[in-house]
DNA sequence: GTGATAAATAGACTGCGGTCTACTAAATGG
DNA sequence: CCATTTAGTAGACCGCAGTCTATTTATCAC
């Protein structure tokens, strides 16, 4: 158990927090991160104004805390099993996440489009969610890659690079995330 | 000469129109377009609220306009000259285009995340800017498959999105665009 | 208890993009 | 000349994200 510091002054209640968490969640569920206005988060909340930007600095950051506390658990990390060729797998991995990101209508375009306005939360955004899911392949390339499965001159990092960005041209320019693109991502990083 | 199917009503007066792009290229390219107010671009042109949203639909429909009226002249797109191999010569295109890309700043990033919020805005941009840039390089892989300087297995319109993906990522997600990128990007396409 | 500190609430306020209304001005056809 | 139609101007107006101020409340140290 952390020795918790005690710091002065009334301590923050964990309810306001979550109250702001769950409404934000809801709320963007159902009507998308456009259309969801702080207003409405704090209405639904119960909870005032300032109380949400004592924690976050912005719509964007909580909503990215809300959305993607538990998103990293909803898609299954690429990874080997048993007679699973790492091209398949892949595969697999991409249309997780094409599905997750389908059923979260676009609310990781938004994201991405308010981080281009806020460095700060650009940085944020990159260091807790981007890079994570890019080194989560970029593992998995250079296992695959010491196994034989992945032709020896190609670069896992810069391979990477290529996959996400292809996905996310793709998203941000409005067009099919389908199972077609995923075998072609996957055809791409693994073919001769 | 076409012709004119003399419209009812007043003609537009077509100094307006080129009063508020001039404004607002001028403004963004000297603060960005996330400093700039469709109210400095009204107070500069000297021109009505009205008229603007008469002739283009938001803010960043007039700076799309005003801002790559001109960027297709600005980087010469990809061709084979004697001498040239392919693969140097996709290198220079990337390179001319990150340099544009610099010295305009934010503003292609300012435009991707107005496109997200913007179904329609989405589509015209994409169609007006993206994909004729996007089928320039197509064109050209295509052209190199033939002259057979690309492995024949490859997709050029695949490559082309590996591309441009590659690049926006990184665009988007604030991280260097420099020579090294384009090296490494044409590496990928073109090696084996 | 007292004072200090910070959380929570309520609500006014700012600047923004974009819409709306009212009015004037310039072209058309009759 | 007159009716119609559209462009342009001026400025009020709306909902938005985010800031600020004032007040109350909960927890410390003493």
């Amino acid at each position: 158990m952390p020795m918790e510091t005690a710091a002065p002054g009334r301590p923050r209640d964990q309810k306001v927090g979550l109250a702001l968490k769950a409404a934000a969640l809801r709320l963007v569920r159902e009507k998308g991160y456009q259309n969801v206005s702080v207003a409405e988060i704090l209405k639904l909340s119960g909870v005032a104004r300032q109380s949400l930007y004592n924690r976050w600095k912005t719509k964007a950051d909580l909503v990215m805390e809300a959305f993607f506390e538990d998103a990293g658990t909803r898609v299954r990390p690429p990874e080997f099993r048993p007679g699973q060729p790492a091209r398949a797998e892949l595969e697999r991995f991409l249309n997780e996440v094409f599905d997750h990101l389908a059923a979260s209508d676009g609310t990781l375009r938004s994201l991405i489009a308010a981080a281009q306005a806020d460095p700060e939360f650009c940085r944020l955004f990159h260091d807790s969610f981007v890079q994570p899911r890019e080194e989560m392949v970029v593992d998995f390339l250079a296992e695959a890659q010491r196994r034989g499965e992945l032709p020896a001159g190609r670069d896992p990092a810069m391979l990477a690079v290529f996959i996400h960005g292809a996905f996310w041209y793709r998203l941000l320019n409005g067009q099919p995330m389908d199972p077609a693109l995923a075998r072609a991502i996957a055809a791409a990083a693994f073919g001769d």
